[in-house]
DNA sequence: CTGACTGCAAACGTTTTGCACGGTA
DNA sequence: TACCGTGCAAAACGTTTGCAGTCAG
């Protein structure tokens, strides 16, 4: 676990209590939807409310501490931000997976970036589908 | 412009003005939020309400004539259903344009889809940044 | 000590719902 | 004609806001 208190510090934000605990969560759980942060905060601190943390999951989007996931048919999750990757997210449970970016994709955005002259800031890549362990329960 | 009515019928849905307009200005438009297609479609057809408009993008995206496109930090658009493609979206202007995929992304969805065991079913693909007309009008 | 942050409650905008009426097949 | 679809209004929901009190730096 990273120290998080500092890697708010560099971005501007103060360390508060619910601000840390708020990145622990989110880095624990992977990838997760505004509500299911707060739940899980609450049980930590439940005197945080809701609107602190709509106010701060937005306030770490923009500085670039979090990532937003969105979801075609869901609310949006959030997660660190970290290397570029892709989501594979699965419709029977909804979990969504992490999978390392090739280089591949990389040569591929960044030939179109220079054909269609778009300066690509950033990418977003969901594969939708059914996981391996839904596949397994959907069989039995 | 295709056949909206043979469209819709053929996905169980009746072909009522109200929908066949609504396709009709999807398709117009390329992607597009649901309140600009209430917005346009009102302007054809003054009396549909919202709720109709809600009601039959939940249903055409259920039964496969429309496709959400989830963007980050905004509403998401809608687009009729298409050989899958990348979207380069302008975080200045807002403007999606589509982009043809090439092989190679099919190839590794394909290899990710064998090597994590995951179905996938639908994939979507977003990059982020500045278009051509947006790089204009900063530099001047 | 001071500005940034929090928690609360109210406001707001978006989406969903139930129902009576109207239109498609 | 039967049933699906529409429009309306209200309700439900998610998100944002303003403000007074609190805390990190």
């Amino acid at each position: 676990m990273k120290d998080y208190a500092i890697l708010l510090k560099n971005t501007g934000l103060k360390a508060t209590f619910q601000r840390i605990t708020i990145v622990e969560q989110i880095e624990k759980h992977g990838h997760i939807s505004i509500e299911c942060i707060y739940d899980v905060v609450v049980s930590i601190y439940p005197s945080i409310s809701l609107a602190t943390v709509y106010k701060n999951i937005l306030l770490m989007v923009e500085k670039g501490v979090l990532v937003e996931v969105p979801i075609a048919g869901k609310k949006s999750k959030y997660e660190l931000a970290k290397k570029d990757h892709i989501h594979l997210v699965c419709t029977m449970c909804g979990e969504v997976e992490d999978q390392a970016h090739q280089d591949q994709i990389e040569n591929l955005f960044y030939s179109i970036s220079q054909k269609q002259n778009f300066i690509v800031i950033k990418q977003q890549v969901n594969l939708y589908g059914i996981c391996d362990t839904c596949q397994i329960e959907e069989a039995s």
